[in-house]
DNA sequence: ATTAGTTATGCAATCGATTACACGCGGCCG
DNA sequence: CGGCCGCGTGTAATCGATTGCATAACTAAT
């Protein structure tokens, strides 16, 4: 009973036909003849034959499988565009490998790795931080590999990008807490090294200097992105005598964290302090109060970003200018800013309202 | 300059030996001389050569690949398993192709390709509702396909196993709120056909009747595993006018949704209701109130169910009997639950005014 | 010195599918 | 009638790495 699985050999013994038959009659049906494919089709269902990937990997060079790499897998902003990736690959025919980007040159090889060693087509990047110089490598050669940069921006690198108006949102974010009639406005950052960080915290600085604000730099709390770091800067932000009436967060996770601190202290939102977020998390609008965030295009970010990959992978001159594509955010407004209270509440100690 | 990529072919002729060679002093050094090793080297050095996967891949008739199936990427339960899972992975070499299982029968089809393609070794299943004959032919065939089932179970399957204990852990959940003083305890549920959901209601039930109490059918309510499905049950919640007082929900999500449709309508946690969720989610800790909540071993799951199914396949014998492997999940105080209010019959229209 | 054993290496087959090229056959056109 | 074209098919080379078997060069043992 010691049976193997079936290959293209068996078929063709089968049909009674040469193999490179078989092989036509499944992937250019239209070069066989009806009776031919017929009895092809016929003999793969009794013998059961399912294709070898890796032979005709090996023979064509491609896998039919796309590398994404990413910087945790575990944050649900980047799971929701994953899962979106997925379906994307999926409909297309094409698997989808997942490499967690921890950091440090032992990941990067094993990046390196997968696409040299023909696991992997191409590559969607959902990381700015990777070392340049080794990507520009990998895409700069003879047999270039299909890269596309999504989420984040690699400045100068030339490479396909797909992302969301990080500066622009961060601006109609931070202008949204203006037109409540804040004046006192703070930021909690994003990591520090971080290409989105860094436009985050570009908009929030050009919303306020259109109102003839600067930010002050006691009020921009270092942050990364997640709820620990949100819950730090609560502590900071407690021990001030200064404090802003509102708060731009760099993303819905270190909002969380921070207003989960705020609270243990009776800091109550709004009613003490408004907060912002970014991404609209599933969480966002059942947080307590429920969040106003700005809401990134998240399936149709991985949904593009896979799409326009394949595209390339498919065909290397598809495209022939580096592709860019810009997707908007959108403000959702919920509970957690409300227009400055009037007597400004919000002293915690001799302070003023700036109005 | 139209450089391809370099073979073994190339490695070879630069070191002046056979492919033969080149591939022993590659994969099983000790068989060649010293000079011969360090010649190799140099040739790979300079030639830049990277293994292709897919000739070993034919050869070898292994992938170095584990495909994962789980039902929803972007649930942060499943994600951060995913990530523990291609942690391990990556330790051993391996590489993760994910794949989303919606439902239906083109999904299945599409493991079944991957796994029959060559594409994966093995198959990681983090979903209890796949149909059992399909999983059984491809486990049970002469060159078995391994399997790993974690999360949920698969009764009478035979499978590996890796889980936590759900009926168990539930069960202590729910005597939490019992020792609380909770005597009128309902329970948000989890999908119908969930095996998990289930195994979450017996543990739900068995506490109960140890103390003597019986689930009340009208307060179990319908459940999703999802926030929506939470907030809607709090909709109906509202409409009852005899009300549990005590919530055990299935999972954080659902639990966190419910506490959101509560909370639009005054009714406060921990003082007007006691809820404990299951899973500890990242968002446990920071959701107001903080959440009481079942602890899964996320990671060790993951890890654990990963070194499994990597152990099979690279030995297919090291198991003699199917694994299973049980995980006790830890109960989280926080503060959502609280003893039960002295007079508090918990009466609808009795409600005091929140604020 | 002969035999046996060990070590290092090469030769060539092999994994499964694809595809360039060649062939045979029938029809069509000049 | 002869040449050309196109269709359907088969033959065999090919993709890149691994590995069973053979061989050669030494060492050790008798």
């Amino acid at each position: 009973m010691e049976r193997k699985t079936p290959t293209i050999q068996d078929v063709a013994r089968f049909a009674n036909v040469s193999t490179a038959t078989v092989s036509r009659a499944l992937s250019s049906p239209e070069k066989v003849s009806e009776g031919t494919r017929a009895r092809v089709s016929e003999a793969v269902r009794v013998t059961g034959y399912t294709l070898n990937q890796a032979g005709r990997s090996l023979r064509q060079r491609s896998a039919k499988t796309i590398l994404v790499a990413l910087p945790d897998i575990r944050n649900p902003f980047f799971s929701s565009i994953l899962d979106a990736i997925e379906r994307e690959a999926a409909a297309r025919g094409y698997g989808v490998l997942v490499l967690n980007l921890y950091f440090g040159h032992e990941t990067i090889r094993r990046l390196q790795d997968f696409l040299l060693s023909n696991r992997a087509d191409g590559l969607l990047l959902l990381d700015g931080s990777v070392d340049t110089n080794l990507l520009q490598a990998l895409a700069g050669q003879a047999d270039a590999i299909p890269i596309v940069v999504a989420c984040e921006e690699i400045p100068n690198s030339g490479f396909h990008t797909v992302l969301t108006d990080n500066v622009d949102a961060a601006e109609r974010a931070t202008q949204h807490l203006i037109d409540l009639g804040h004046r006192r406005i703070g930021h909690l950052l994003g990591p520090d090294h971080n290409v989105v960080s860094r436009e985050r915290f570009t908009g929030f600085a050009r919303a306020l200097a259109a109102s003839g604000l600067a930010p002050v730099p006691e009020w921009s709390f270092r942050g990364n992105f997640d709820m620990e770091s949100g819950f730090s800067a609560a502590a900071r932000f407690l021990s001030m005598t200064e404090r802003p009436t509102a708060i731009f967060a760099a993303n819905d996770e270190s909002a969380i964290g921070f207003l989960s601190g705020l609270r243990q202290h009776g800091i109550i939102c709004p009613r003490d302090i408004s907060v912002v977020g970014f991404d609209d998390l599933g969480v966002a609008p059942h947080y307590v109060p429920p969040l106003t965030t700005m809401r990134q295009p998240r399936e149709a970010l991985g949904r593009m970003a896979a799409e326009a990959l394949i595209d390339i992978v498919e065909d290397p001159d598809a495209l022939g200018i580096p592709l860019r594509i810009v997707l908007r955010s959108e403000l959702v407004v919920r509970e957690s800013t409300a227009r400055i209270a009037r007597g400004g509440t919000n002293k915690a100690g001799a302070d003023t309202p700036s109005s």
